[in-house]
DNA sequence: CTGAAAGCGCTTACAG
DNA sequence: CTGAAAGCGCTTACAG
């Protein structure tokens, strides 16, 4: 196998550059000024011995992590990476590393207790439904950055990056009783207390009543962000012979859903009934026939959460409420073209 | 603002709870047997300063970092997800917190010098592509676990996980030359020296061998795994006047960008042109047409990486090379149904 | 500009 | 079962 060779230690390095350990510290960090000829002894010796400095020891030394932590609820298909991409590439433009850790089921530990907190993070992105509000609050108390991403916590002053969930709805919505003439609309609701499914529904009962139609319950159902779950509720509807002409299925993920349940049951989509998502996903131009959605600007989402966070970080002011602009990608599947 | 209050260490819970630092630290991590009248006063503690011990000091007094570090060249749509989940699931699982990284682009410094390592993990997953060989072997010099994904890295034993590209790829360029006719199939190769793709092609090439057929360089293009270079290239080739009747895509993404340009000459999948692609991402039932495709268990691929990491990390034996299987699954894109 | 030394907050032999 | 103390590998006032 391998030799487990001790790896240096800044002590090695000063012995062969022939320095103290203070000064390999400050040519490592740059800190304070060093004398040219010496800081290339450092260098030399650094490289001849393949240093890499502990970040545990650094982290203890100094109180900082550099490194901002990511919560999240689970890893879901469409939204994820796009969101993460744009996390990850503006950390490491601000220079720091990025920790991520998935707390799971609603039941799980980790949301009371994260593995990511005060002691390893300068600050922490929280993503909705990830922790309890007991844990947030305890990080908030201690004073650590935090920034809430999709999700509003009443009470504190903790940034938070949204998009505009409610009037992306209302105009989708909108759209389809305008231009399409649909009256029995319905919606798919996503997970319980979902702030971002909250707000569409909000869109949609707005847009309802803004042209005279009433809210009917029986048209709002739970789709979970979730393809199965969006299946078996539209599948469930149809069986049940309720009547309805459109569906605004949430987010694109659950559209799939419906999409398979309509098909299912031998409804064209969109003469029969018209179909909108939320999202804008990668494949949504590819579905047959192509999705007609609202475009969420997840990456953004993710660069201006990080960007927030280093403000706060830094001690700068942050900015409470970001909502970044949706917009409506019209395509077939509500019936244009 | 926030109150930032100095969060208690050790001595504040040991002070409260009348006892030494070394009594806390014992019932913490349950090393030693704590008499239970005394372990409870450490947990009355505890509980009521909302202790969290710092993770860098654990780190550094007890040299095991209890994480797992994964380093990935980029952060792509279809692949990224399920790797992830598996991943997330099998560390945690095994009690290892994970550390995420980004290389990002080839001429990148991280490439050289990630900020993951010895330092601050216990073993690396290091997908393909994403970490200079210079760096991998200093790694494994000096006794980091290492277990590489969709990799092998010739002259060490570290142990790879990957799939079986070259099997899969053969079956479905079979499946187009014996059950539907094609004799003239394009590959879209993935990013230059990625192993998948050069396993892949190798399929390629030998299901036409053992169908008699030419391999014909003119067929064989760069689609980089990436739906704007496969549009281009399939693009080109037909402005060119080049013939062909079928298109193996590389993966699932590029296949979107074929999709495009085939539908933008006006020819028709799967009659005029068949296509088919390789991972089965979760869209790939709902292109028009279905999308007829080779499955790659993901997720497994990063269960079972961790597995094998979590292995070498306890000092046991490691499986040298797991090659976890694919499967062909038909639709209609390639002109079944 | 550079060094000696304290200290960051834990873990872990070593005694008892 | 429990405590005193050394030590993990750095950073950073404090002197000079």
């Amino acid at each position: 196998m391998n030799t487990p060779n001790r790896p240096p230690t800044i002590a090695d390095v000063a012995r062969q550059a022939g320095v103290s350990i203070a000064t390999v510290s400050r040519v490592l960090n740059g800190s304070t000024p060093v004398v040219g000829e010496t800081a290339e002894r450092v260098q030399e010796a650094i490289r001849a011995l393949k240093y890499v400095p502990r970040t545990a020891a650094r982290v203890l030394a100094s109180r900082r992590t550099n490194t901002i932590g990511l919560l999240l609820p689970e890893i879901s298909d469409a939204f994820f990476s796009p969101m993460l991409r744009g996390i990850e590439a503006a950390a490491r433009e601000a220079g720091f590393d990025l920790l991520i850790h998935v707390t799971g089921e609603p039941s799980s530990a980790s949301r009371a207790h994260p593995p990511l907190g005060e002691h390893n993070t300068d600050g922490l992105l929280i993503f909705t439904d990830s922790l309890e509000a007991d844990e947030i609050e305890r990080l908030h108390m201690l004073g650590l950055p935090l920034v809430l991403m999709h999700q509003s916590v009443a009470g504190y002053e903790i940034p938070t990056i949204t998009i505009e969930n409610k009037d992306g709805a209302f105009r989708i919505v909108d759209h389809l009783i305008k231009v399409h003439g649909r009256r029995r609309i319905v919606y798919l609701r996503g997970p319980e207390r979902h702030e971002d499914s909250l707000w569409r529904e909000r869109g949609y009962c707005e847009a309802l009543e803004a042209n005279g139609l009433p809210v009917d319950e029986e048209l709002i159902r739970v789709g979970a962000f979730d393809r199965q779950t969006a299946e078996a509720a539209v599948g469930e509807m149809i069986a049940r012979g309720v009547d309805f002409d459109a569906v605004f299925s949430g987010d694109d993920e659950s559209a799939l859903g419906v999409f398979t349940a309509l098909q299912a049951a031998g409804r064209r989509i969109p003469d029969d009934v018209a179909v909108v998502g939320f999202d804008d996903v990668p494949f949504a131009p590819f579905l047959a026939p192509a999705l007609t959605t609202v475009r969420a600007p997840i990456e953004q989402v993710g660069r201006e959460a990080v960007r927030q966070l280093v403000r706060l970080i830094r001690g700068e002011q942050a900015e409470a409420l970001t909502l970044l602009p949706t917009e409506v990608i019209v395509r077939n599947s509500c019936g244009c073209k």
